[in-house]
DNA sequence: CTTGACTCCGTACCCAGGTACGTCCGGAAG
DNA sequence: CTTCCGGACGTACCTGGGTACGGAGTCAAG
C-alpha cells in the first residue's frame, strides 16, 4: 500500500512540489531511497499530509504546524490546547475586525443605493473624510 | 502649508518608505522637485494619504485603492459602489470561514479541557482524523 | 564652515506559502 | 533499444505590502 510521491500528493490534493516543501520544511519525513530508486511513502505520510491541511485550514502557520506536530503523541494535551488557545483568541480578533468591516461597507453601500447620484458619491466621501469608517 | 516627505509620512502616521512605495504604485503624485531641492507636499497629498489607508482599513487591495481613486470626483456612485459590493461579498464568505473555524477550535479547545489528561489528546485526534474539523 | 538631520533614488530584501523551471536519472512499455 | 513518464534535486520566481541599505545631495543651525 505505499505510493510514489506523485500518487500519494494526488490522495491527499496537494502538488507533488508541495510534498517536497513540507519535506524542506521538516513537516515530513523523507523516506528513504533504495539506492537510486524511488522512494516510497506509505499510510503515515498520507496521514501526515491530511493533518497539516487540516491544521492550515483551521489558520494555523507552518511553524505553528510544526510545533503542533511535536505534540503529535497525543500526550501533550495541555500544550496542544494552549496553542489552540492562542489561534482562537487569534481568529477572534480577526472576526470582530471583519465584522466591522461588514457593518461599514454595507452602510456605505446601502447609503450609495439611497442616493442615486442626486449628490456626491457617499462612499467616496467617506473614504475621503474618514467619516463611518471608524466609528467607534 | 507644505512639508517634505519626512513630514507627510509623520503627519499620515506611515513611513517614508511607504508614501515612496505609493508613488511608485501610482497611487500618489510625486510633486516636481525644484531642481535638485527637496520634494514639498501639500494638502492634497495628506488626504490622499488617508483615503488610501481608510480603503485599506476596509479590506481593499492597493489594485483596488487605484480603482476607487480613479472615481474619487465623487461622480462615479454606481462604480464606487459596486466595487464595495465586491468587497462585502467577499468580506462575508471569509467572515463564514472564520466562524467555521472559531466553532471548530472553540469546541476543541473545550474537549480537551473536559479530559484533563485521561486519553489522548482529543485535539491532535481531531486533527489526524479530520472528524470534528469538516462537520458540514 | 562644519555638522547633523533629512531627502533622493535605485535596488535588494523581508514574510508566507508555495509554484515553476531546468536538468538528470530510473523504470516500465512497446 | 528507444521512448516516455514521472521522480529527484536545486534554484529562481511569484504575490502583497511594504522595509532596509547605501551613496550622494541638500538644508538649517551653530
Amino acid at each position: 500500500m505505499s505510493s510514489t510521491i506523485g500518487t500519494l500528493a494526488r490522495n491527499a490534493g496537494v502538488n507533488v512540489e508541495t510534498v517536497r516543501y513540507y519535506q524542506r520544511r521538516g513537516l515530513l519525513a523523507e523516506p528513504p531511497r533504495p539506492l537510486g530508486g524511488v522512494r516510497r511513502y506509505g499510510e503515515e505520510a498520507l496521514r501526515r499530509l491530511h493533518f497539516i491541511r487540516q491544521c492550515q485550514s483551521l489558520g494555523f502557520s507552518l511553524d505553528e504546524v510544526g510545533e503542533l506536530l511535536a505534540l503529535d503523541d497525543g500526550r501533550h494535551c495541555t500544550e496542544a490546547s494552549a496553542l489552540a488557545a492562542d489561534r482562537l483568541k487569534d481568529v477572534r480578533v480577526r472576526l470582530a475586525r471583519l465584522r466591522r468591516i461588514e457593518r461599514v461597507l454595507a452602510g456605505l453601500v446601502s447609503q450609495c443605493r439611497r442616493s442615486r447620484g442626486r449628490m456626491r458619491c457617499p462612499l467616496i466621501d467617506a473614504l475621503s473624510s474618514g467619516a463611518a469608517v471608524h466609528p467607534e
